[in-house]
DNA sequence: CCCTGATTCGC
DNA sequence: GCGAATCAGG
């Protein structure tokens, strides 16, 4: 790869709108970040706007949303964050950084788009097999990882779930995890890779909470993922 | 650890 | 000019 007219436009802009150089080098593809850095130090695009009041990347930040730990299952299971779902996810918008790319934090969910065959330009995540929908259990069930290997859709009831969820249409005050919802290219090989919305549509996002060992999903949604499947043929 | 950006230096 | 390797920091 080399740097055409582009490609250099892009990086500039990126690089204007706070991105970091791995991001920037994801989305370019066929560059390591470094290349990006070193790119941006020869265009001497270096200082970005961080005097003052930086908030980096769009990365919301769960600490800024009265969370509320409460355990209602004996099992302690350590989550991370646990609000209770109320606020339709406050994003602070700071002052001056206009970015186009950056979608208001409408809940909105586009009503399940047919799931269109996007060209996926870099590596597709995997898809979390449809799962049934779950009322909070009560207790524990007895952890039997296996994955219900069913086709990659998307069921609107998945996604209505999910909504639910983050931005608690829940009235039972029911408490769940807040997701980081990152952006496919912010995921990492520890990052829960739960998608969250319409795939085509700009709001799409992972869920992006701490994976635990090489599990693409956060302990909330392995959960969800990997259920226990009391009636279940064997595949052959 | 994982992530940043900065710098160096052989190509 | 390019970018991997390295360094320094959060």
């Amino acid at each position: 790869m080399s740097w055409t007219e582009e490609r250099i436009e892009l990086l500039t802009r990126l690089w204007g709108e706070g991105r970091s150089a791995s991001q920037i080098a994801a989305e370019l593809g066929g560059v390591t970040r470094n290349a990006v850095i070193g790119k941006v130090h020869r265009l001497k695009l270096d200082n970005r706007p961080k005097g003052g009041s930086d908030e980096s990347v769009a990365e919301i930040t769960p600490a800024a949303i009265p969370v509320a730990v409460a355990a209602p299952s004996p099992a302690p299971v350590p989550e991370p964050v646990v609000v209770v779902a109320q606020a339709p996810a406050p994003r602070p918008e700071p002052e001056a950084a206009p970015v186009p790319q950056r979608p208001t934090p409408a809940p909105s969910i586009a009503p399940a788009a047919a799931p269109a065959p996007a060209a996926p330009r870099i590596l597709t995540p995997t898809l979390p097999s449809t799962p049934p929908l779950r009322a909070p259990m009560p207790q524990r069930q007895p952890m039997v990882h296996s994955i219900g290997a069913t086709a990659l859709k998307m069921s609107p009831e998945t996604e209505a779930f999910e909504d639910a969820q983050i931005f608690g249409h829940s009235e039972g005050g029911e408490v769940v995890p807040m997701s980081r919802n990152l952006t496919l290219v912010q995921l990492s090989e520890r990052t829960c890779k739960w998608p969250l919305g319409d795939p085509l549509s700009p709001d799409f996002r992972f869920c992006g909470n701490h994976s635990q060992d090489s599990s693409p999903y956060c302990k909330h949604h392995a959960r969800i993922a990997f259920q226990p499947v009391s009636e279940r043929r064997r595949v052959r």
